[in-house]
DNA sequence: CGGCTTATTCCTCATGGCAGAAAGAGTTTA
DNA sequence: TAAACTCTTTCTGCCATGAGGAATAAGCCG
C-alpha cells in the first residue's frame, strides 16, 4: 500500500478497502461493513452489491458476505489468459533466444488481438514490447493467422458490417495464410516493423492465440524466413501439446 | 458475476473491472486501461492510483501496471487473520463438540475485539454467530483476557482518555483474570448470555486472539466451570503450539 | 409479532470524470 | 551527443452527475 493519492476517489477507496477486509478478515454482515468503513448501511449495501457483481464477494445463506472468486487463491492462476501466458512464457523466451528477435504472444479479442506477453530481442534495434495493447487482427501477422483459422461464418460476423475492411480481399489473403501456415505483417501497423505470425489452436482446431516474431524491416530477409517459420512451428507445437495435456 | 445491480456505482464498477482485468490479462498501460474501460486517460490514471494505494495493483519499471498482492494467489492464504481462522477452526469445532456450547474466536482491534469464527452449539438455545462483529473488549470474556495480557502502558493507551471506562476498576478486574487465567462475561453484552474466555498468546506472551464459550445464562453453572475452563485450556494450548510451529 | 437486518428508492450536493496542461520517457534526427 | 519530437504518464481545476445518506419496504429469526 502506498501513500494515499493526492486526489483519492473515496467511493473507489471504500470498495477496495471493503474487498481487502473480506479477504483478510472473512465473513461480514452489511452492518459490519458499514461500521468498518464508517458509511451508511445503505451505502455499504451498495458497495457489497458491486463487489458481488464483479465477483469480489458473494453472499452466503447466513446472509454474510465472503470473498468472491477474484479474491480466492485459485483465481489468479485459473484465468485462461493468465494460464496461457504462464504456459507460453518459456516458449517465448526459447523462440526469442533461437532467433534473436522479439517474440510476442497475443489472443483474439473480437476483431482485434491483444498482446499479452513479449520476450524482447537483446538487439538494440528490435520490435518493442506491446503488452497490454490491442490492434486490428487483420493488420497483425498473428491476428491474420487467427482469422485464417476461423470458420467463414465467424469471419463474416466480424467484418461484414465493417466498411473499412475489403472482405473479399481479406478472404483471399487468409486463404493464402492457411496454405502457408503463417502470415506476414509488412509494416501495416508500424513503419519499419515486420512480423511473422502463427496461430496456436486447441485440440478442436480453433485458434486460441498466436505467436509472432517482430523485427525491424531492415533485418527482414526472405532467405531467413524458413528458419523463423521453423522456430515458430516448434514453439507453437510445444504450446499446443501442453494445451492438449490439460 | 451476477446481474448488474439496479443502482450501480459506476466509479466502483470501473475500479473493480480494472482490477479483474489486471488479474486476468496481465500487464497494462494507463492508455490501455482507458481504452478497455472507455474512460478518459486521466480517469484511468486515477483509478490505477487507487488500485495501487490499496494493493490491488503495482507499477513496474516498464510503467505498466500489474496485479498487486491482494490479487495474487498467496494473498488470500497469507493474511494473518485468515491464517488464524484456518488454524483455529478445527479446535473451535472440537471445543464445541466437547462442551456442546458455542465456541468463538476473536482478535483484538484497538479497544474492541472482532469475532472472526464461530462454531455454533447444536442446542436450540445457544450463543449465536457473531462473525464479522466488533464489541468493546472490556465487556467480552475473550476481550478481558486479551486486555489482561497487555502491558500496563498499552492498557493505559487504550483507556486513559475514555471516560466511560473506570480504569482502576478495570485494572483490578484484569488482575483477577490474570490470576485465574480466564474471564467471564455475565450478560454484559447481551441479556441472557454468559461467556467464558481465554487468551491465545504468541511465543513472546503477547495476546493475539482469544477463544470463548458462549452459552445461555440459564445453563451457566459454576460447578461446570472447571470443565469448560479445561476444554478452553486444551484448545488454547493446541492453537498456541500450532502458532509456535510456524 | 417484534426487532433487527438486508434491500430499495429518492434527492441533493460533493466528488468523480473530463479536458487541458505539465512532466516524464523513449526514439529519432541533425 | 544534444536537441527535437512524439507518445505516455501524471497533475490540476471545474462542474454536472452520480454517490451517500435518510427514509421506507421487505425479509428473517427468535
Amino acid at each position: 500500500m502506498r501513500n494515499k493519492p493526492p486526489y483519492a476517489l473515496s467511493s473507489v477507496d471504500h470498495a477496495l478497502h471493503l474487498a481487502a477486509l473480506l479477504q483478510q478478515e472473512g465473513p461480514m454482515r452489511v452492518t459490519d461493513a458499514a461500521e468498518r468503513l464508517g458509511v451508511a448501511v445503505s451505502t455499504a449495501h451498495r458497495l457489497l452489491a458491486m463487489l458481488v457483481y464483479r465477483d469480489f464477494a458473494e453472499q452466503g445463506p447466513d446472509r454474510r458476505y465472503r470473498p468472491g472468486k477474484v479474491l480466492r487463491p485459485a483465481a489468479a492462476s485459473a484465468a485462461p489468459v493468465a494460464l496461457l501466458r504462464e504456459l507460453c512464457l518459456p516458449e517465448l523466451r526459447t523462440l526469442m533466444e533461437r532467433t534473436q528477435e522479439s517474440a510476442n504472444l497475443m489472443v483474439p479479442a473480437g476483431a482485434e488481438v491483444r498482446f499479452i506477453a513479449t520476450a524482447e530481442s537483446p538487439q538494440v534495434l528490435r520490435g518493442g514490447d506491446r503488452v497490454g495493447r490491442s490492434l486490428p487482427a487483420h493488420c497483425v501477422s498473428g491476428g491474420k493467422t487467427i482469422l485464417a483459422a476461423l470458420p467463414p461464418t465467424e469471419l463474416d460476423a466480424l467484418y461484414s458490417e465493417d466498411d473499412s475492411v475489403d472482405l473479399p480481399r481479406l478472404r483471399r489473403e487468409l486463404a493464402l495464410v492457411r496454405e502457408r501456415g503463417f502470415a506476414i505483417n509488412d509494416q501495416l501497423t508500424e513503419t519499419g516493423l515486420t512480423a511473422v505470425g502463427m496461430a496456436i489452436k486447441d485440440a478442436g482446431g480453433s485458434p486460441v492465440a498466436a505467436l509472432s516474431l517482430a523485427l525491424p524491416t531492415a533485418r527482414f530477409d526472405r532467405e531467413r524466413l524458413p528458419g523463423w517459420v521453423g522456430a515458430l512451428s516448434s514453439a507453437v507445437a510445444k504450446v499446443e501439446a501442453a494445451l492438449s495435456a490439460r
